[in-house]
RNA sequence: AGACCCAUGGUGUAAUUGGCAACACAGCAGAUUUUGGUUCUGUAAUUCUAGGUUCGAGUCCUAGUGGGUCUACCA
């Protein structure tokens, strides 16, 4: 692929674990998603890496649902990541695991810590837990009910998953070192009662198993070589190590690194939500959104998502990455794969003075440059166009290369004009431009000889399609809204992140446009247009603008 | 201020593991262009600080500074 062959320290682990010969059967990944909110660019990050190290090298990466909390999960978000995952070009073929598939396992591991006098039932309420558990610098007290007997012990456990104790009453509890420096430590909790019906075991089980004791022994359980996960478990590696020895079950081991940031936008799952619920985003999919389902709509394609969460690299330093490069990764595929239509947001009607009146001509036009077997399409051409407004200036500075008074210009495809007049309204407003066209200045046939330093794009009035357009910029006012923690991030929401324009003139082709389908609209950007219709119109999503090198 | 982790241009990520600090994005300048797009060329800018080891340190050691994470019956 490319000539860069700089690895990152993952790969660089698994690469001395293979040249040790570690793995013969090849390496185990997993993408451990909780079903309980939707995927957003974060965890497209995890996704790649994780199917990417195995596509990589030999080996197999697992899509697991960690569903230990009935309390936030569903199987409506287990379909969402479902279907993003696949979106995004991965297959985990039949390796879909769900942490609840397990749970007979892990109550047994459990059995199995406390006949080893490693866990207790204790029957302190949550407060008292927390007051014994210390502070950072200052060793935690031990609970009265740390040493029951085994007998004990196996008892009440039995009768906390029968259903006989009420929620909270009762916790199982790992015995490790209510002095270690490490919080996680100082005897965590490993199971906790909850009366809930769970998405998929239903009201079988009165007990759920913590994080701590589910995700690591799922990983144990499916034989997963290299555990990748975000730094802030990276304190929670001495248990997860801790259990694995103690259960003597399959070694796993869990490598950290940082997760994704980007700027002018949130990446946590709690804020996101906070967006949707104060309705300052349409949902969870809307697109200015990070989430995958939101740039699905945003008219990202999946190609650039990959390529993006290549491009940022794998490490452990706490990182923000420039929006840019996002929008770089996603221009560079559309450039290539997007066909290019014309389409005027802002119309002023553009009278061609000799052009003969009911005169059309169809003219053709290729539909990517950089790419020929797209072919080509053909353009209705008459005396009344539309142009886009910012294209014409009554008194344009020097480096203006478009419309005004005395002044050619080329319209892509057609024919040069030569700028002879202009109306305005009584409010100043431009509502007319009038010119006169080269009839032998025809695109692929000119043989005017004149030049024109400007091109622009243009719709034929009489054969416009009319449309709807939904602009988009960065859902905050600054780089990081999260960066001031004394002000409420909602305080740099964009309101004018998303703008609606109406009345824009569109070549009649894109009447057909499929849905998510992406284009390039000539001089403006990238567009899809969008799932839904508005009052029967045809609506379109601003991907990302092009690059604009002209600045005044 | 207990433990753990991190520190390289504006932003990210590399550096054959101790041997001339590079790549991408962003910026700037120019060429090409029937998209002020694309493409191409050029350009500026980097090893947190102080010691130490070494012929040689971005890399190893010590101390400091700065930042992150951790005290949920969430994951």
């Amino acid at each position: 692929m490319s000539s860069k062959e700089s690895k990152n320290f993952i790969e660089l682990i698994i690469e001395s674990d293979l040249a040790e010969g570690k793995f013969p059967e090849g390496i185990k990944t997993r993408f451990p998603p909780e079903p309980n909110g939707y995927l957003h660019i974060g965890h497209a990050k995890s996704i790649v890496l994780n199917f990417g190290l195995t596509q990589k090298y030999k080996g197999t990466t697992n899509l697991r649902f960690d569903d230990t909390n009935p309390e936030t999960e569903s199987t409506e978000y287990v379909e969402s990541i479902k279907r993003d995952i696949k979106w995004l070009g991965y297959d985990w073929e039949e390796r879909e695991y769900y942490t609840s598939d397990y749970f007979d396992q892990l109550y047994d591991f459990a059995t199995k810590l406390i006949r080893g006098g490693l866990a207790y039932v204790d029957d302190s309420n949550t407060e008292t837990i927390q007051s014994q558990k210390g502070a950072v610098g200052q060793a935690g007290t031990e609970s009265p009910y740390r040493n029951r007997s085994v007998e004990e012990n196996l008892d009440l456990f039995e009768r906390m998953k029968a259903g006989e104790f009420q929620e909270g009453s009762r916790v199982l509890r790992a015995k490790i070192d209510m002095a270690s420096p490490n919080m996680h430590m100082r005897d965590p909790v490993i199971y906790r009662i909850k009366r809930m019906p769970h998405h998929r075991t239903g009201s079988r089980w009165n007990i759920y198993p913590m994080y701590d004791f589910a995700h690591g022994q799922s990983d144990s359980i499916e034989e997963i070589t290299h555990s990748l996960c975000t730094l802030e478990f990276e304190n929670h590696r001495p248990l997860y190590n801790w259990l694995i020895e103690k259960l003597g079950i399959y070694p796993s081991r869990q490598i950290e690194f940082a997760r994704l940031n980007l700027n002018y936008t949130v990446m946590s799952k709690r804020k996101l939500l906070l967006l949707v619920q104060k309705g300052l985003v349409s949902g969870w999919d809307d697109p200015r959104m990070p989430t995958i389902s939101g740039m699905r709509n945003r008219g990202y394609s999946p190609a650039s998502i990959r390529a993006f969460c290549e491009r940022v690299g794998i490490a452990k330093r706490d990182n923000v990455i420039d929006m840019s490069l996002l929008e770089f990764c996603v221009r560079e595929d559309l450039n290539k794969i997007a066909d290019r239509r014309m389409a005027v947001l802002d119309p002023v009607k553009l009278i061609i003075e000799n052009y003969p009146e009911g005169q059309e001509e169809w003219l053709p036009a290729e539909n990517n440059p950089e790419d020929d077997s797209a072919g080509s399409r053909e353009l209705p051409f008459s005396k009344e166009l539309y142009i886009e407004r910012e294209d014409f200036m009554e008194d344009p500075p020097k480096k203006f290369f478009r419309l005004a008074p005395g002044r050619n210009v080329r319209l892509k495809h057609a024919y040069i004009l030569h700028c002879t007049g202009f109306e305005r309204d009584e409010k100043g407003r431009l509502t007319e431009v009038r010119a006169t066209y080269y009839p032998d200045s025809r695109s692929g046939s000119d043989i005017s000889g004149i030049k024109a330093k400007g091109t622009l794009h243009w719709v034929s009035a009489k054969h416009a399609a009319e449309g709807v357009v939904h602009m988009y910029d960065r859902l905050f006012k600054v780089p990081e809204p999260l960066a001031d923690k004394n002000v409420d991030f909602l305080e740099y929401f964009n309101e004018e992140s998303h703008r609606i324009i109406k009345g824009v003139k569109l070549e009649p082709s894109l009447t057909e446009a499929q849905s998510l389908q992406p284009f390039q609209f000539l001089r403006k950007g990238y567009f899809v247009r969008n799932t839904i219709e508005h009052n029967g119109l045809p609506v379109f999503n601003m991907t990302v603008g092009l690059r604009d090198s002209w600045k005044k």
